[in-house]
DNA sequence: GTGAAAGCGCTAACAA
DNA sequence: TTGTTAGCGCTTTCAC
């Protein structure tokens, strides 16, 4: 009856038995819909655990199958803008196969990463998903040969043998810039984040490739690297429209953040978008591209599709199906108003 | 073997003891350094289980002591800017305890939340935490009886008998009033969201107690309703600003988003902040604050301190402590440039 | 069709 | 000081 500890307020499988008068075993088959049971024992079994509420201890069952059908997500981002879409559709996915997700923060710190990766581990799930983007390969985390399955999503690491799930920065670049040179805009500009992200590296190779197959070139000095901001957006804008330089008349951005002071300075040069200068960003940051004046066209990353995907490939894993290598899902394009085209449908 | 089955992957006390040469039970005295035991004998299980990689298995642990050292913590804005902090405190203070959380997302979404409880009750988890603001009160998990201790945190139920932590909005409110008429603002409006939050309802309520306390008038007239967003900011001041009519030289905003609503505004109106109109938000939810032009002074709630506390409440009632009613933490001001007072100290 | 019993991995009470 | 054993709540095999 004490609160303090669980033991006794729960109802358990012999409670049920015993109100029902028939054996534990049983009371179990008859639960479990399965063997062989005349319909009234069945019935009347499965009256009784309604009635006592009934709920199967999931760590006892886990015990003796072997198995916790729990998995475990490992964010690097605080659960942050990339990591939650991300879980969600890990989570959706999993649901479906009634697997739980244990989520575990670590924040970058390899030293608190690890302490979840063993505490993961003595609770038994059957998997890891590792998320969290950095600039460079993480190391593998350590498993202690324990073989169990890992998923990198939105994460890469240098071992070969993982399996990693990314989206398809390139192909999102080449979306957004196709799209311009689509809508007829011939001297496109790139501003975009850091250098040592790949990610930066990967969108200017989208960006180049689409500008070739349209027949455009890539000035060098239009392609500008700084920080994630958007002050640097509007820094950027300093030298893409110096005095007696031709200027871009579209700006493809790394991050929607750049985009909005690409935007917003723009704006304060009198220079109007999308008639001057159309604008894509790259995130789909709800937040920030619908508060853009106009609301800014830009590529999602569908993250919470890689999620699902990450769901997928997890199961596959634990099922015992190999496989590895960097996999990449593509990006799409979210049409608002900042490049002048009109929105087809439902883009809020 | 086969990495089909968890069963069997993993070291097992058995294993350990036999490779020390010791019982099995002996094995778990010496591992969980009780009873008395040989040195020898102690330090050779150690070693054999550290050679073994050997790890408790946690299911077996929780079956046996009826407690399974996990919480589940439920949240229904999809664990976004406000839940994930909350989180993140909650999470630093059970794993001082070395409990872990069960994360579930439901959304708002009552049946999905159902589910998730009906998920974690199997888990047996010894506690839930329940997050995730909604205008109204909600209604308290359906638990069937089973005594569970709950807290409600940045969330608040109808059941007098349930534990709720909020933050102090009111409080919050006086705080940032009290900043702007010490600063020496003598006409402060008031942009606000919808009225149907209770929070709304609290930060004008201590928006006009501190005008009061500072002798100065709440004019009706400076206090507008409208949504959380950064267009309603902007759009708000054309009331505010009516030709013939004396404007304020503050502005106290329901968040950050209209906040900066304002502050964008003011600018494109020509009038200057701080020097003319003084801006607070409420938030401080550093993406939008910093980028702010100038930097946004702001209310920070504490959420991370909030999901501090709440895992000690949430620790206490496990342990059979009773408690019961809502309780608010303070919230505190973060200065940055709006207001013109010179950051003092350390925000970035 | 139903009951008895072994066992999942661990802890704790009791024997030796 | 160490070993033996019962049992946490459940599933499953094997008798009856």
């Amino acid at each position: 009856m004490s609160a303090v500890r669980g033991r006794g307020m729960f109802v358990t499988l012999r409670d049920v038995a015993r109100l029902a008068g028939v054996s534990i075993g049983t009371a179990s088959k008859a639960l479990n819909r399965g063997g062989k049971l005349s319909d009234e024992t069945r019935e009347r079994v499965i009256a009784c655990a309604d009635k006592l509420g009934f709920r199967p201890n999931d760590l006892a069952q886990s015990l003796h199958r072997g198995q916790s059908f729990t998995v475990g997500a490992i964010s690097n981002d605080s659960f942050g803008r990339f990591s939650m879409p991300i879980m969600e559709g890990l989570e959706e996915c999993l649901a479906d196969r009634s697997m739980s997700v244990f989520m575990c923060n670590a924040t970058d710190d390899p030293e608190r990463e690890a302490r979840h990766v063993e505490s993961l581990l003595g609770k038994r799930v059957d998997g890891i998903v590792v998320t969290g983007r950095r600039a460079d390969l993480r190391r593998p985390l350590e498993l202690h040969a324990s073989g169990l399955p890992v998923v990198y999503v939105y994460s890469q690491t240098d071992d070969p043998a993982a399996s990693c799930l990314l989206p398809d920065d390139r192909g999102g670049a080449v979306l957004a810039c196709a799209h311009l040179a689509g809508l007829g805009r011939r001297r496109i500009a790139h501003v975009t984040g850091p250098e040592r992200f790949e990610a930066v590296r990967l969108r200017r190779a989208g960006f180049r490739a689409a500008l070739a197959s349209a027949g455009l070139v890539a000035d060098d000095k239009l392609t500008l690297s700084g920080d994630w901001s958007e002050a640097w957006g509007r820094a950027a804008l300093e030298q893409l429209f110096k005095p007696r330089r031709r200027a871009p008349d579209a700006i493809f951005c790394g991050n929607d953040q750049i985009a909005r002071g690409v935007i917003d300075g723009l704006r304060e040069r009198g220079i109007t978008v999308p008639a001057d200068v159309a604008v894509v960003g790259f995130d789909n940051w709800q937040i920030i591209a619908e508060a853009c004046r106009p609301p800014l066209t830009t590529i999602d990353m569908n993250l919470k599709q890689l999620g699902r995907e990450a769901g997928r490939r997890l199961i596959e894993l634990i099922a015992g199906k190999k496989h590895a290598g960097v996999h990449r899902l593509p990006c799409s394009l979210v049409v608002r108003a900042s490049c002048g085209a009109l929105p087809h449908g439902g883009n809020s």
